[in-house]
Formats: structure tokens, sequence, C-alpha cells
DNA sequence: TTTAATATTAAACAAGTGTTTAACTTTGCG
DNA sequence: CGCAAAGTTAAACACTTGTTTAATATTAAA
């Protein structure tokens, strides 16, 4: 890894946890090992470096769906539970980032930077809104409303992440339980979510 | 008002749009038409405004739906539909500020600020908890995971709020659309969440 | 009106911000 | 090697940050 890259780590993991406006680029350079000037040096300013880190991880989340749309042999629902699990995985080893984009996606400063932020965010919604569509044209699903259906689907996973503080309360844990590391509760998320999608698509 | 909530109301719109961290005192007392020295000499520092800011919002939402809970004469799904067009209500007329308190609950700095945000946010999810543990009692509804349920409903509501343009476009709305002073959106996502609601916790 | 508490101010403070400069080192190719 | 390009550095730059100070203005009670 050189050390472009590992400024970007760095920039990931501090600007995840502390904020954008919150990390300083001499915090970045000390977690990276490397001097402040290699940062204007490489992305030309903060807010550069910024877009790059987005982009350097957006290409890890791109296109994970596609495939899955073009698939002939599973049903809608089963694609959906693929979908379902995919996303708790990527969400859960990944929440950090997922803050990170969400936390800037609604600010108000920036108005380029969250237009680029949602649009990698679309790249992973739009197959499943194809998926539930297909699935009502099919016949196999009932006909919902596409585009909420899938904000829920999003949104449940997403709003157990929110923090692991609020996690532990919304579920009544002690503090020492650790939301994020723990695998019985992806486990109990995916029923949840699979459960729940059945009985509102699914014809009774 | 005196120029002490007039501080508090400039905090609160400049905050939620910029951050925490992203607002300066100097642009807080600007707006309010006050002198910097003002707000260490009424909060003592930026922090402690942040904290206040919280407070003083936070008695706004106490308590919405505690009353709900103890009311006989309605059923556990009709109470859930009065807390689901509330909640819509809520979080629409004031997104910004929504927004504000999850952002900061989702960074790691100010780990006490966290604590007094979650419990905030806890108020509204209790009763509705309790509702949802009724409703499975009484035998009104089916026996579902009555925290992820309830973290369906918030997380569905939360999500479409992530942020104007991301609502556009998971709607697939134009460029003019405001998605958060849209009477429409509110009804369609109202209506939503209910039928969901219903398949999924109503006997068959 | 005197007096003491409160409110408000401009100015200064020290520390931190992102960025730039110019010098120096390393790298890789002819 | 020779040399140019790329990488890396410490130092300085101009500016902003949150906070404090000490002086002044306003208020309200005695």
């Amino acid at each position: 890894m050189n050390k472009r890259e590992t400024i970007i780590e760095s920039a990931i993991k501090l600007f995840s946890n502390k904020g954008f406006e919150g990390t300083s680029v001499r915090e970045i350079a000390a977690d990276a090992g490397a001097n402040v000037a290699l940062i204007n040096y490489y992305f030309g300013s903060k807010e550069k470096l910024f877009e790059s880190v987005v982009e350097y991880r957006a290409s890890v989340l791109k296109g994970l769906f596609s495939e899955l749309f073009n698939n002939k042999e599973l049903t809608a629902i089963e694609k959906l539970d693929i979908i379902i699990d995919k996303t708790i995985e990527r969400k859960f080893s990944d929440s950090q980032f997922h803050h990170l984009l969400h936390r800037e996606l609604s600010l108000g400063n920036r108005p380029q930077c969250r237009e680029s932020i949602s649009d990698i965010l679309m790249r992973n919604i739009i197959p499943v809104k194809k998926i539930i569509k297909e699935g009502i044209k099919d016949g196999e699903f009932n006909k919902v409303d596409v585009e909420l259906t899938l904000t829920t689907i999003i949104g449940t996973i997403h709003y157990l992440l929110t923090s692991d503080t609020m996690c532990r309360k919304i579920l009544g844990k002690k503090e020492g339980f650790s939301a994020f590391q723990n695998k019985h509760l992806k486990q109990r998320l995916s029923e949840h979510t699979k459960k729940l999608m059945r009985s509102y698509l699914l014809k009774k």
C-alpha cells in the first residue's frame, strides 16, 4: 500500500468517526504517518480528499445486485431474500463508512458531494426496485408501493445501525452489548425483514 | 424572545444545516444579531450551547405517545395508526432537527451527548414498544419481533427523510420536487406504513 | 439618585485550520 | 552515471477557531 492509499485509509477511518469538519488534515497525516503537505500534493485539498475517499470505497459497493436482476432461475422473493442478507452483511461490516455517507448527505454544505453520494447509494437501490417491480408484473407480488417498500427494507436495516448506543437501547440490552459485531443480531434482523416482506408482498 | 433564546434558535438552524463542527460561534452570533462573547456568557461554551439546544427542543418532543398507551377505547392497530401519522407529521415538520440528532449520534466524539440524544429518541420509542407488546398479549397481533417491528416503522419514515436529494432519487422525481414540503408524499408514506403493519401484525 | 447586578460590547488571546513554498531526497529511465 | 520526474519534508502563511478580558451600557431595586 503506497502513501496515497494509506492517507485515504486514514481519512476513511477518521472522517467516519469524527465527521468531515471534525477531522483535521494534520490528524489524517499523523495517522497515516505522512507529512501534512502530502495531502495537498496528492489530492489538492481536504475537500477533494473527501471525494477521493468516497470514490475509493464506492468501487467496492459497485453493482452488487445487477447480475441478480438478470437471473431467471430464482423467484422474485428468493432474489429479495438474497438482497436482504447481502445488504445486512454489507452495512454491518462497514457501518462506519455508511454513517459517513449518510451524515454528509444530510448536511447543507457541499451540494455536489451530496449528489455523488446519493448516486452511489442509488446504484444498490435501483436493482431492488426493478426486482420488486418484476415480481408485481409477474403476479408473484401484491401491487404494493414499490419505492416505499424498498425504503422499508433499507430503512429498517439502516436505522438499527444508527449508533451502537441507540441500538442497545432499542433492543433493551445492557452496556456491554456490542451491536455491530453481534452475529445473532444479524440473523435476527435477517429473519424479521424476510418475514415482513413475505407477509407484505406474497399473495395470501 | 430574549437574546438567549434568539441564540438557541439560530444555533438550531445552523447546527441542523451545517453540523456542530461545521458551524462557528461567530456565525451563530451573527445570525442571532448578538455579540460572540454572549454565547460564552450565557452558555459557557459552544459544546454546552449544543446541549442547551438539545434540551430546548427535547421538551417539545416530550411524551407524545404516553397517554396513548393508557387509552382503553382504541385497539392496538388503531393506536399504531395514530403513532404512524404523528411520527410522520413530527419528522416531516422538523426534519432538519432530526437530522442534527442522528448526525451527532453517529459520531464518535462527545459520548455524553450521544447518551442524552438517544435518551430523547427513546422517549418516543418506548410507548410504541409497549403498544405492540400489548397487541400481542391480547391476541390482536401476531407474535412478531417487537423491537425490530418498531425499528421498521421508524426506519422507513426516517430513511425517506435522509435528504431531499436522496428522496427525490428514490421516488424517481425531477429536480424541482421538494420532498419535505410535499403533502401527497406524507399521505403516501402513511398509507404504505399502515398497510405494511396491518399485513404483518394482524392475524389472517 | 445611588447602587449593585445583569447584559453587552470591542478587542485581544492562544491555538488550530487548510494551504503553499521552496528545499531536499528518492526513484526510475536513457 | 546523469538527470528529470515524483515523492517527501519543515517551515511559514494567512486565516479562522473558541474563549477571555476589561470596559461600558442597561436594568431594576433600595
